[in-house]
DNA sequence: GCATCACATAACGGGTCCTTTATGTATTAG
DNA sequence: CTAATACATAAAGGACCCGTTATGTGATGC
């Protein structure tokens, strides 16, 4: 079904966003574009599994995505989708376009 | 400082969205606007130390207010934090309003 | 005051998250 | 083929999440 998906993907991703490690993953993310695991690993000062294991949450969640090239893998952030899931909780909250136009208005 | 409160209000709010009876629960308060703690319990057909207990951390990820009225107590959304700690959340992902604005369009 | 209603908290078991250390797998270099 | 590199996964322990029943707290009605 349709609905039964959605029962996991929706905690799935904003679970992603539920942890300040991956935060900041995805900010360093966010800033370069696009990094290896090791060179996150390096960046953060954590161990490799470490940053692999919240890699696997936030590729679950659909927040990162990765492509390999050669031993290396790419990971970056996956906006469409994140935008995507927003667009799902906005509905679900029943939040309208409307809505968040006034507010970005200040209204 | 004002990271350090960051390091766990972000984290905080978005671990509100990632629980499937969370969920339910919002769902509902976007529906009907405001509902009573027991009358979520009773729609929802769980108990309600749990519906309460759900509710605890709604509050504490501030995607959820609570108004007082006689023994009751209603819940309703706090779309404005919502919007407030989305915003956040895009300034950390480097997320601009022009990208949003390009994915509306469907570019 | 006493009983009742609405809600919060406590205690408990089972599950999941998160971390470290150890090991496995895939790709490349020689 | 062998060794090294880059990453993923397994095991183990502590912490937190999540569901139930039982109990506590605060406000209303008699």
């Amino acid at each position: 079904m349709f609905l039964q998906n959605q029962s996991r993907e929706l905690p799935d991703h904003f679970l992603a966003f539920a942890n300040p490690t991956r935060l900041r993953i995805l900010e360093r993310l966010g800033s370069v574009g696009e990094e290896s695991v090791n060179d996150l690993a390096l960046y953060l000062r954590m161990s490799q599994p470490r940053i692999s294991w919240h890699l696997r949450m936030l590729r679950v969640g659909g927040v990162v995505r990765t492509r390999r090239d050669g031993r290396q893998v790419y990971c970056s952030l996956d906006v469409e989708n994140i935008a995507r899931e927003r667009a799902r909780l906005d509905q679900l909250l029943g939040i309208t376009e409307r809505m968040k136009v006034r507010e970005e208005v200040g209204a």
